[in-house]
DNA sequence: CCGCCGCCATGACATGGATCAAAGAATAAA
DNA sequence: TTTATTCTTTGATCCATGTCATGGCGGCGG
């Protein structure tokens, strides 16, 4: 959730961690390979150039709090490499994992002026920052963005029902079996092969994320391996065996 | 969900079911109850004029479907009065309700050009109606208006979050303080007094937003009922004993 | 190469909430 | 007012998933 597709992005380079540095010269936008998906896609140069002035990039490792709910938001975030996971706590530790940002998804809008959830690296990460202030004046200028920024806000909506439908009311299959068809959508809609789908997040962030444990997730996997639904890969990926099939047992069909 | 705080509301009179009517010459944002919760209050006088131009007012008695999951999104609607309950189903017939619309709220944006969830009436209702293209074309018209619809899909946003928390990681109980909690919540902003909360929706609804049965949810009030957190007044009211209480049950605390 | 540590899988068992059933309440219809 | 009809409550039982416990596998540091 809060992830709305608008990026852009360049190769990682060698940046340390958590270091940022001024997108410098060179036009960024313009090596970006997840423009396509993103209210940049929607921009004129002029607006991209603009857009490029107030970014820095950056790089973090897995693992990384990139920022904790509660904080001042004072910054916009842009995926550009790598998989980041939002999440919401209970105070007795039960988690929510309300999304896996890929590359060209955008986080970090917030209500009030703190975030209301955590952003955490999945993998090793690079990042665009936009600073929130300056991103608003520009927003302010370019109603254009602004509308952009409103339908992808529109989908995350949609996104969220639909999460909502799985949480409430779908079984541990069904709710893996939309995983991995939601895993595959998303990579196509990147212009990678669906088919042998990467899950870079461990059981336990999958667990989180379907509101099961790591437990039910691990059988599940194997029912659905022992069925010949899917079958697992070398680095964690999942080949699926009948897309029809897994459709259906998507929605208890 | 997808019910965004935007509204005007003027006393409801002697519409039938269904039938819609021109906003007439008079205008009737002025006498609207709710205008200040919503996009509306944002508004300058020329922009809210040239709302009212492009608005109809409908009534429906309770259980009138607005529209389908999948019908065409022509309309646009925003509660004057009543609840609205919005919700999407599985081919087996499950269902969540993803969110009930109280007087203020917004709702029947899509993604494509179809309504992503099916809308039904809880109790009578009225609502204004406004063209999609037409409201688009002003939203393009007026930047402060699309500014202002964004800032309140952000708030859907994480209120959508907040649910995903309760589905997937909230007990039965926690659940229904939670909702109680929402719903007081819900009031104030609107106005009402917090305590003696009223609850128009039905058990089986409840359940659906929840999550839950309708046995679980029946079976959870009176346990709160018994432990004199809560007790149930007439009218579909509920008086909250212990709102301390009530806040620390919701999450489990 | 070995040993540690985190992740994953699997088994045994427990349980919260679902399901099935049926008796009150409330509401609407006659 | 009486009778249907629908909603709510409550009880008895079941089961999908959680909890607890253990072992294996793989990667990483020493």
């Amino acid at each position: 959730m809060t992830h709305i597709d608008f990026a852009y992005s360049r190769d990682p380079n060698g940046q340390t961690n958590g270091k940022t540095d001024p997108a410098g010269e060179i036009h960024p936008c313009s090596a970006c390979t997840v423009r396509t998906l993103t209210v940049c896609a929607a921009l004129e140069a002029e607006e991209l150039r603009r857009l490029a002035e107030i970014l820095q990039t950056t790089r973090f490792d897995a693992g990384h709090t990139v920022f904790g709910e509660g904080d001042p938001a004072e910054t916009l975030y842009n995926v550009t490499s790598g998989t980041v996971k939002v999440y919401k706590l209970l105070p007795d530790g039960r988690r929510q994992i309300t999304g896996f940002l890929l590359p060209g998804d955008f986080f970090g809008l917030s209500v009030n002026d703190s975030y209301a959830y955590t952003a955490e690296t999945v993998t090793p990460v690079s990042l665009c920052r936009f600073p929130r202030r300056r991103m608003e004046a520009l927003l302010d200028e370019f109603p254009k963005m602004q509308r952009r920024l409103f339908s992808m806000a529109s989908n995350e909506l949609a996104a969220a029902q639909d999460q909502m439908l799985l949480l409430g009311r779908k079984t541990a299959k069904e709710k893996i079996c939309s995983f991995l068809l939601l895993l595959s959508q998303r990579a196509s809609r990147r212009g990678h092969k669906t088919n042998p789908v990467h899950v870079p997040m461990s059981r336990a962030d999958i667990a989180d994320y379907l509101g099961l444990t790591t437990e039910t997730v691990s059988r599940t996997f194997t029912q659905l391996k022992t069925s010949r639904v899917i079958s697992l890969l070398e680095g964690n990926k999942v080949q699926i065996q009948d897309m029809d099939d897994l459709l259906d047992l998507a929605e208890g069909a």
